[in-house]
DNA sequence: TGACTTTAGTCACAGAAAGTGACTAATTCG
DNA sequence: CGAATTAGTCACTTTCTGTGACTAAAGTCA
């Protein structure tokens, strides 16, 4: 049987998230013509695409670059509407670190906490996105890839907080972190202007003998 | 704009699991002339149904029943081969208690040690719901899920032994359930033949105060 | 019956890890 | 210079883990 014009019916959407400032943010473009007036970067797929390729095409489109990191969220459906008229669409998350990501025009970056109005169907997939990205934090490297490449210590402190959503004694942090053999310095420091300079890291993660027990930190109960 | 015989292109398939004796198993299904025997339940989506519904009605045609726990694995695509001609495929876990469950004739368990040639997309289907399940075993009641409603702490021990494919220390599992309160005994014993009767108990999660901090077993290094 | 086996369930202690406050170090500001 | 500020570490207490040995309640069989 010819195939002639196969509709693949759905789309690929991705939620792009930095940390900006003192809170996470999410990458969107004004919507064309819809209800809504602001959507999450999407596209529906070609047919023989893979997922993961076309997700990274769609991110690359609104950020000039392709992220580094991505995973697949799921599969949203269920007749929630949607800027396409995709039967459903396959979310994926990408973490971008904010000093280096300058979105092409069109796009602007929203705190999570005050997102403008989305489709039904875009507004469960941030959700089900920033959960996602909350429950691997101590398995993958998210924190990492918020950073920059070489970072302090107390700036990679204040971006598990921010994750988190929690504050994190700072020597139990530490001694988590020496634990899980993530960092390594480097030879340089940084002088942020009013106290001590600070140590420089970089991420470079090391094999562990035993099962990695992922990094478990110590809370402050304030 | 009329839609006439709108082709939903995807596909709904369901791993659903269960513990077969000392190993976990999946049921499969003849697949009809195709050059694979062997095939996940699946079906094509309905335009305008809710995907979990689909995908419970899947795994109603095969179980007879309902599965009480049902989680979104997330969707394949990537042209690898499926029984359908569908672009994509979303998948769906379940977890089955193997007492109750009898599936419909045509499907029958397999050892997920020992499978027969799948398709390729749902071979990584099956991969991927189990790296689900091991990786949600402590948060989620996985493996309460794959037990009878009553059941006696060795059982239980026995099941996360299995899902863990760990051996673990009597106390120390007994000590972490009691920290994680998620079963309560029930007025009942079992006397199994041999030693003294076993307690039995039922999940029944209670409130933490705190965070809820999942069940954190201690391994037994033999 | 009573010693032996088998499975259930608990205890107690050593060692490891987490929670926390106070300390030292290296800067800038005035 | 001393006060303020941020980085980095120490040392102590509390809690949690890892583990072997113990008690309890059945069945088995001479």
């Amino acid at each position: 049987m010819r195939e002639r014009s196969k509709t693949t019916s759905y789309s690929i959407d991705t939620v792009l998230v930095t940390a900006m400032g003192n809170e996470l943010a999410i990458l969107l473009t004004r919507s064309s013509g819809e209800r809504e007036r602001w959507a999450l970067p999407w596209r529906l797929a070609q047919a023989g695409e893979a997922l993961e390729a076309a997700a990274n095409r769609v991110a690359r489109d609104a950020l000039g670059e392709a992220p580094i990191w991505m995973e697949q969220v799921g599969a949203f459906g269920d007749g929630k509407r949607h800027p396409s008229e995709a039967e459903i669409s396959v979310a994926f998350v990408a973490l971008v670190p904010h000093e280096t990501a300058s979105p092409r025009s069109g796009f602007t970056w929203f705190p999570v906490k005050d997102l403008p109005p989305l489709s039904p169907r875009q507004r469960a997939m941030v959700d089900a996105a920033t959960r996602a990205v909350q429950s691997r934090l101590d398995q993958a490297p998210i924190a990492f890839r918020l950073l920059p490449s070489t970072f302090t210590l107390s700036e990679l402190q204040q971006m598990y907080e921010l994750l988190l959503g929690k504050r994190l004694h700072k020597a139990s942090f530490r001694r988590a972190l020496q634990g899980a053999w993530l960092v390594e310095p480097t030879h340089e420091q940084r002088s942020e202007g009013r106290g001590r300079p600070a140590q420089l890291f970089r991420y470079s993660p090391k094999k562990r003998r035993r099962q990695q027990r992922g990094v478990r930190f110590d809370f402050l109960y304030p």
